[in-house]
DNA sequence: CGTGTAAGGAATTCTGACACG
DNA sequence: CGTGTAAGGAATTCTGACACG
C-alpha cells in the first residue's frame, strides 16, 4: 500500500483549465497530442486530463513551433531519440 | 509584471477530479462550500475550480464530520475564530 | 504543416427542491 | 444536520471532416 502521492505529473486538469493556463486553442492542444508530443490521461468517459508539467510542455512546444520547428523534431527532443545521421 | 506562479493554492481542478481524488460526493463537496468551509473559484460560466490544497481540506473536513464534529465548529477552526467563552 | 471552424452527440456541472431525521 | 436523488437547463468536451496552403 503506497499513499497517493501528488506530483507535477499527476493528471488533474481538463481542457478548459489547460486552455486558460497555456493560452493555446483546443485545436492546438489536441493536435500536439495527435503528433505524440503530449500524453494526457483520459477519464472513463474519454475526457482528457493534463498535469501541471503538461502545461509547461505545451507552452514549450508552442514556442518552438512559433519559431518554425516542426512537430517531428520536437517529438524527437521529447523522446530523446538520437537517430544516427545517414 | 509578475510571472504566473503555480502553487497548491492555484484553482485548477473541476468537480469530477475532486470527486475522484477525495472520494466524496458532489453533494458533500457543494454542501461544505455552502457551509463556508471551502472556497472554490468559478469559471466565467460558473464551473467550480479547486486547488490541490482544497483537496486536502475537503478530506480533512469529511474526516471530522465522520467523527461527529459539526460544520460550525469546523468553520471556526478553519477561520481561526477564537470566540470568547461566554 | 499547423490551425480554424461548423456539426452533432455524449458527458459534466449547476441550481433549487423534496426527502429523511 | 448532512446527504441522496430526480429534474431540466446550460456549458464542456469529443470526434471526424472540410478548408487553406
Amino acid at each position: 500500500m503506497e499513499k497517493n502521492k501528488l506530483s507535477f505529473k499527476t493528471k488533474i486538469m481538463t481542457m478548459s483549465t489547460v486552455k486558460e493556463m497555456t493560452g493555446l486553442s483546443e485545436r492546438q492542444i489536441r493536435y500536439y497530442e495527435e503528433k505524440k508530443l503530449v500524453f494526457p490521461d483520459r477519464s472513463p468517459s474519454g475526457i482528457r486530463k493534463y498535469s501541471l508539467s503538461d502545461i509547461r510542455l505545451l507552452i514549450n512546444i508552442a514556442e518552438q513551433i512559433k519559431k518554425g520547428v516542426r512537430t517531428d523534431l520536437i517529438r524527437e527532443q521529447i523522446h530523446g531519440e538520437n537517430l544516427s545521421i545517414s
